[in-house]
DNA sequence: CATTTTGTTCATTTTTGATTGAACAAACGG
DNA sequence: CCGTTTGTTCAATCAAAAATGAACAAAATG
């Protein structure tokens, strides 16, 4: 699936679009190839933590970019639609992941990669492990009480062992939130 | 003998607990709120970890229930199909979340849930993020070959700085790495 | 053995979530 | 102001993953 996006931006201003054009790379043969790796790597990463493809694209391109690229070259390299570039970077930049950097005689928004990966791990624990076990924790509660409102009424058909049970994974659900500080740390230096 | 006849939940989209439930003929599985509770739970608990929604409902079900299950049970209980139900049975046996109990006076395979939540996790770093790490480690290596290559050639583009960015993804790679087995070492005990 | 009961497999359907692209808005430059 | 460039939004489309259920196999029953 080719885009028909011509490469070559009509509007040859200067050398800054000059430089950033001709990425691929300084005409250098293994570029392209180490974008290719560095897309594969990111994609493959970013997936772990049920984003999507598009978001490890973009950033494995940024990753191995020599120059800050605007969405629209982003759009062209990777043969996406501007709608997944767009939305793609307003994650990324809310991760802090990618950084907007201005480029003189440029008007258009340009971004360059942070190396700081733990961002986009960091977003994984906050915005996906951190609510759930929120709501777990409540859910958990509401399970406890409803046991227990079994036990009284229902004396001899187990009820006390699954009361016993949601005690235990109350404990699991405790270990697992510790552990989350901890990986958050490790992660950041 | 059951009648198939009357149970069979053979009308399609969508899934409903409340619908299917109210059966408290025999065994007695617990309130169905405590069930759709658990079920909620754990739905949202493997869905973290990548796994289909199904996988959770079974583990959920059979979390609060007082007796073993056979699988024929849990398709009328949680209105799923049987194919779902025996793959995902499948799974959570490989996983030693679900184990089987034979009962007595009963051909069919019943199943009791272990405890032991951390399977299910050990199951995400030993099958999802420990091959991505070595398939990783390996991109990386290329991507370093292809970097000094373009160092090598081409002295003056910032290349260098990439291959820095790469090194430093390395060192990251390692430090992620390093923290599996201490997180797999938590959770066990 | 024939028959029934139990469980698995896998081609099809359904669902979910990502991607697209056209319509829109905002910022710019002249 | 007016046209142009740049970027966002969101309904429609598409693709990947999960669920379905009928066909099949294996085991038990009598």
């Amino acid at each position: 699936m080719e885009s028909k996006s011509s490469v070559t931006p009509s509007h040859g201003a200067g050398f800054s679009l000059a430089e950033v054009d001709g990425t691929r790379g300084g005409s250098s043969p293994g570029s392209s190839e180490l974008m290719e790796e560095s897309i594969g790597f990111f994609v493959s990463f970013v997936q772990v933590f049920g984003l999507p493809k598009s978001i490890g694209q973009i950033y494995g391109l940024l990753f191995v970019s020599t120059t800050a690229l605007p969405m629209d070259e982003i759009v062209a390299r990777l043969g996406i639609s501007k709608g997944s570039a767009s939305q793609g970077l307003t994650l990324l930049k809310g991760l802090g992941a990618v950084v907007p950097k201005s480029v003189p005689l440029d008007r258009r928004e340009h971004f360059v990669a942070d190396l700081n990966v733990s961002r986009i791990v960091g977003h994984f624990f906050e915005n996906r492990l951190q609510p759930r076990l929120d709501h777990g924790d409540r859910r958990l509660g509401t399970m406890l009480e409803l046991a227990k409102a079994m036990e009284r009424s229902d004396k001899d058909d187990g009820s006390a062992n699954v009361l016993n049970r949601i005690r235990a994974l109350q404990k699991w659900q405790k270990r697992g939130r510790s552990l989350v500080p901890i990986v958050v740390r490790w992660l950041k230096r």
